[in-house]
DNA sequence: TTCCTGTATGCAATGGATTGCACAATATAA
DNA sequence: TTATATTGTGCAATCCATTGCATACAGGAA
């Protein structure tokens, strides 16, 4: 097993010591031209790398930060990371992703692991079954950032970037009754989580504003996925209210309530008209393309880096951020009666 | 700033020694019951965390390993990642994850980092515009355990984790075949990467094997998207061929061919069925569903996890792992002629 | 020739945790 | 009571890179 080279072997091998070696390879303008050649060449031919645990140590910065989220193969959060990385990669950031899996234990360990790395800051979507916050409380008392994005925890001096839910919930119901609409139904999935409360306060709120009258029998509960969607879709044909559009809080019960309609030679959007919630990729490759809110993750992910880079930049005062992005309608077949497609 | 608590400060809070704290912490059997309570409950008290750095640098390893991969929002690639962080989280392992974005300069950043990172070892899909190798054999150079996975460079005591894409050509091939077809056209992307070749020439092969004469005017060649899809199907029908059916090493070329297809009024699969690869989510979400192969990315990340593993079990000897996974047809609405629906 | 000013390098401490060896305190045996 | 184990701690070196301070040597000025 051959060792490491350290900047003491490029040292004995020129005769000189680490600390010039060290000097040179930093290009330091107190080295003389001639040795920065010499040790330069020799760490290339003993292929030298910097240790940056030693850097770290010394420095007491590491140049990581925490990027903790549910699951790593969800369509919304890998484009939330790729925004972080496109942000911090290019200030010399490392950002090192964690998943909780939605459980607060793991949560929990990966907040400890981050510790104990020493990481420059801390950004968190919350898991779903989280309640404590202990763990977070930790890191804002070893005085590193902490931003939360999309899902948040009520934290003292930390910070958060989130889609304005109760717009998004806004402007897909204003969609709707701008298409003739009035017997709008909303589909929600957990009143637990603020996104979801969210967008039922937006749905509300534009029904009274329109002079609608709000119908508790107008709302469903269902999990995010097809076979929920279907059988939330089948309680509604069932029922006797006379339902024009349905609001779906996720595009895969959206996507489910398609297939189920469909099914039954239901006109989309001609009897019924559809919204999903997140704009998935998979939208706009249906043959009949499902209206959705585009929440732009990608943005939120840059937006989030760009609050960590404020904290550690003004590490004098503590500053609370709280970005809310605009989220954006994507208007598709399911729900274009007679006005002009977006995108 | 509160500077951070160490081993120093416990041990000075309890007039002991920074050995005792450290040999306490680590639950030494030669420290006293009441010594290792102290020192617990001091270490909570001063919210101390282990400096993995100092570790780091004492122990020369850093349980810590580098992943590549193109991008990270790729449902192939993000799945990939799942199945290794499985497998490598319960050992102890982190996993830092990094994206080349599909240029070589950056690879060859990642890894340089990667080495000053001091990882116990790296997992690569290569670039697609990657030509150098320099920055690989530096990986083995250094003793590290090199692995490579989906698509690979050839180095020298490196292990790699594939599809058997050979296989992968022959079961969508001999599937259209079984179906009734023989006029079966393929649509490559990029004949310079390892798995294009391999698909294409279990689709030569298997023509040969049924006596099917190869030709070559049914070979197209298109970038891995909808619209080039959409191209290639409008090349298809304005050609004298008359092609029945049409396997496409992408999932998106292949939806792009149905749309075109659909448009122009030619039956699916009845006039002609249609294939692609790599079981993307969509593919079973689309109203006429796609026949796909199944490449597991999971599993892919799970073995090649394991093969490191075994790497670094056998510090001894270098061990070339060469694994290669299964494909599986996953036949759906767009070939499906007159057998039974899978999956 | 002597003194001064740069210029280029060396010396040594630092950061945090680990660990072989030495040693003190206690317990046991003779 | 003395000699011998046994148990629990302390000392100091180590891992690697950085950096303030000291110093050696060169050339220029007096």
């Amino acid at each position: 097993m051959k060792k490491k080279t350290t900047i003491y072997d490029i040292a004995a091998k020129l005769k000189i010591t680490a600390a010039t070696v060290s000097r040179a390879l930093n290009d330091s303008e107190l080295i003389s031209r001639k040795t920065k050649k010499m040790v330069l060449e020799a760490a290339h031919e003993l292929s030298y790398y910097k240790n940056r645990h030693a850097l770290a140590l010394k420095s007491g910065r590491t140049n990581q930060i925490g990027l903790v989220v549910p699951f790593i193969n969800r369509h919304f959060f890998s484009n939330i990371i790729m925004g972080v990385e496109e942000e911090l990669y290019p200030k010399g950031y490392q950002v090192m992703i964690f998943q909780s899996n939605e459980s607060e234990k793991k949560e929990q360990d990966i907040i400890e692991a981050l510790l104990q790395n020493q990481v420059d800051g801390v950004l968190v979507s919350v898991s779903k079954t989280t309640r404590s916050k202990d763990h977070f409380n930790k890191i804002v008392e070893n005085n590193l950032p902490l931003i939360f994005f999309d899902r948040r925890a009520e934290i003292d001096n930390s910070s958060c970037v989130e889609t304005d839910d109760v717009l998004g919930g806004k402007i897909a119901t204003q969609h709707l009754i701008d298409q003739g609409c009035s017997q709008i139904a909303y589909v929600t999935v957990d009143l637990n989580l603020n996104i979801y409360i969210n967008r039922f306060k937006g749905y509300k709120e534009t029904l009274k504003h329109n002079g609608i009258d709000f119908n508790a029998d107008f709302v469903f509960q269902a999990n995010s996925d097809i076979a929920s969607g279907r059988k939330v879709a089948r309680q509604i044909l069932s029922s006797a209210a006379n339902i024009d559009a349905i609001f779906c809080s996720s595009d895969y019960i959206a996507l489910g309530v398609m297939q189920e309609l469909k099914e039954n030679n239901i006109d989309i959007p001609g009897d019924v008209a559809v919204v999903g919630f997140s704009n998935e990729p998979f939208t706009e490759l249906l043959d009949l393309t499902l209206t959705s809110i585009d929440q732009n993750p990608y943005e939120m992910g840059k937006s989030a880096a760009r609050v960590f880079l404020d904290q550690v930049n003004s590490k004098d005062a503590i500053i609370e951020h709280a970005v809310k992005l605009k989220p954006k309608l994507c208007i598709r077949d399911s729900s274009l009666k007679n006005a002009q497609k977006t995108n």
